[in-house]
RNA sequence: GCUCUCUUAGGUUCAAUUGGUUAGACUACCCGGCUUUUACCCGGGGGGUAUUGGUUCGAGUCCAAUAGGGAGCACCA
């Protein structure tokens, strides 16, 4: 229980009871009436009109002090920014008695510290837009010293904390110390508000479904396994919430929506978390091409929403998402970045063609597999502006409708963006008895030993009996839509909490 | 799961020559000085090699194991 504390820590408790001992509440209860914001007060105030900024009224941590006997400054800093305060010796203590600025200012507060300030704005000598500190009030203790992170006169960030493995697995200090890990974060909420928007307006419906599951569905993952004790059965997290929007579509909403938190028992990497989510959308009486259009106006509409353009910069990429996105059939795209066409081979042909292009492939691979192969070997990594890749083998999609023209091809299709997959969606196979045979496909996979392969599901198989209507979906993964919009290299950078091993104790 | 790589003041960011005195610097922290400073400044002070073992006269440095992080491969979104 007890911990060995640093000097540090143990300097900020005796602070801590010297305050308690002086009659101060560390940790007041009363609301803090704030009636401005650091942002605000930069934005806005100038001299010749300082209306309103005559008693503002403040609240934040304390993130630096710098002492010279009796006047001293220091930066505030709220959600909203940093500003300079100017606290003077006789300003806050007009009476004889000097304890607080002497004691409690100088010696007993520390950097992290919450506290509040009442005061006025004016510019220092220097030019700097300050606080004037009339009244000022702890309001809350911090106990561990913050990383201090400086920012000079150019601009140029000092002691910075690199450190992934603090930010992550303490991202409240990541958060306090890293105004752009915040802004990160925003932006992420930015494009769920500007999804959500989008869709409402169009009149689809945002639903819930269930996350612990009888049976797993609706993609292709290894699941978590969970026990309930008064059911006494096997549960399931989500690995997908595909089947149960569906079963929304036949129960007669024409178009529903979830940001689905899914769990997949795989392997971690810079573009996988065990839970991650995704949004799936399901709108009925409309086919894949229709949802490509609007898949490409929705992205428009969140870069435009997060930079007022349609261009954002990824890593070394400027990517462009403005209307219309390039379209490839899968085949096509195939031929462009190998030179050959493949869509007229046998299996054998192509077996002979992906082994001559290097492309790893063996003898349990069909047809459809070793297409995927040769696409995730030879164009996806190619495919910087987003790209639409369209029609693909059947074998690969037991949830898809068969294409309505060309044989073995489903209506499937990807965008891809930065080499990367951001969402895949197709016309939804409402043929029960397709379906069942595809369900028994996977299963005799599974039988096989792909523990990937899907499992049957009767009672969607029952829905889709009673009738669905044609209906088109779509999933795009959000985490990795996050790390595009926002130029983060990682999935741990756009997740607060990303999945770690335990700390060493 | 496999391969490579990293871990230095118990807040951070970085040094330390082929293995060679008592492991340094800035900041933070503590003490002192200063009423418009600004990565404030000036003077003084305490605190460290992830863990365990090995090689060596001598290890932060070389070797091994463990723990954790990162990158890549495989699987996937």
């Amino acid at each position: 229980m007890s911990r060995q504390l640093s000097e540090q820590e143990q300097i900020r408790r005796d602070n801590l009871q010297a305050i308690i001992d002086l009659g101060l509440s560390p940790y007041p209860s009363p609301s803090f009436p704030i009636n401005a914001n650091a942002k605000d007060i930069k934005a806005n105030f100038t001299p010749e009109k300082p209306e309103g900024y005559q008693e503002v009224i403040l609240a934040g941590r304390l993130m630096s002090r710098r002492i010279m006997g009796k006047a001293s400054f220091a930066e505030l800093m709220d959600s909203t920014g940093r500003i300079q305060i100017y606290v003077s010796r006789d300003d806050i203590c007009p009476d004889e008695d000097k304890t607080l600025y002497n004691t409690v200012f100088k010696k007993l507060l520390d950097l992290g510290d919450f506290i509040g300030i009442k005061g006025f704005a004016f510019f220092t000598k220097m030019g700097e837009l300050t606080i004037h500190v009339k009244e000022l009030t702890l309001l809350s203790k911090s106990l561990r010293p913050l990383p201090v992170v400086k920012t000079d006169a150019e601009g140029q960030v000092h002691d910075a904390v690199s450190d992934p493995e603090l930010r992550y697995r303490q991202r409240y200090v990541d958060l306090v110390i890293n105004p752009d890990v915040r802004n990160v974060f925003r932006q992420r909420t930015q494009i769920y508000t500007t999804m959500r928007n989008f869709l409402n307006e169009r009149g689809y419906l945002e639903v819930e479904t269930p996350i612990l599951q009888p049976l797993y569905g609706g993609a292709a993952a290894r699941p978590f396994k969970t026990h309930h004790n008064t059911l006494d059965m096997t549960l399931y997290l989500r690995i997908a919430n595909e089947l149960y929007l569906k079963r929304l579509i036949v129960g007669g909403y024409e178009g529903v929506y979830e940001f689905s938190k899914d769990f997949r028992n795989e392997g971690m990497s810079r573009f996988h978390n065990p839970e991650f989510t995704q949004i799936e959308l399901y709108v009925a009486y409309k086919d894949y091409e229709w949802m490509m259009s609007m898949t490409e106006e929705l992205m428009e509409k969140i870069a435009m929403d997060l930079y007022g353009t349609t261009e954002v910069q990824v890593g070394e990429n400027l990517i462009n998402f403005k209307r219309p996105w390039k379209r490839y059939t899968m085949y096509e795209a195939i031929e462009h970045f190998t030179g050959t066409d493949i869509s007229n081979m046998t299996e054998e042909q192509m077996f002979a063609f992906a082994k001559s292009i290097h492309v790893e492939v063996d003898k349990s691979m069909g047809r459809g597999k070793i297409i995927d192969e040769i696409f995730g070997e030879k164009c996806e990594s190619h495919l910087i502006q987003p790209t639409f890749i369209t029609d693909y083998p059947v074998e690969m999609s037991p949830l898809a409708k068969k294409h309505r023209s060309k044989e073995g091809l489903v209506e499937r299709f990807e965008a891809i963006c930065n080499g990367k997959e951001i969402c895949n969606g197709f016309s939804e196979l409402n043929d029960p008895i397709d379906q069942r045979a595809r369900f028994e496909e996977q299963l005799e996979l599974g039988k096989r030993g792909d523990d990937e392969a899907m499992v049957l599901d009767e009672d969607f198989l029952r829905a889709l009996e009673y009738g669905m209507p044609p209906t088109v979906g779509i999933g795009i993964g959000m985490d990795r839509l996050s790390m595009i919009m926002t130029n983060q290299p990682s999935i741990q950078d756009v997740l607060f909490f990303p999945q770690m091993k335990p700390e060493a104790t």
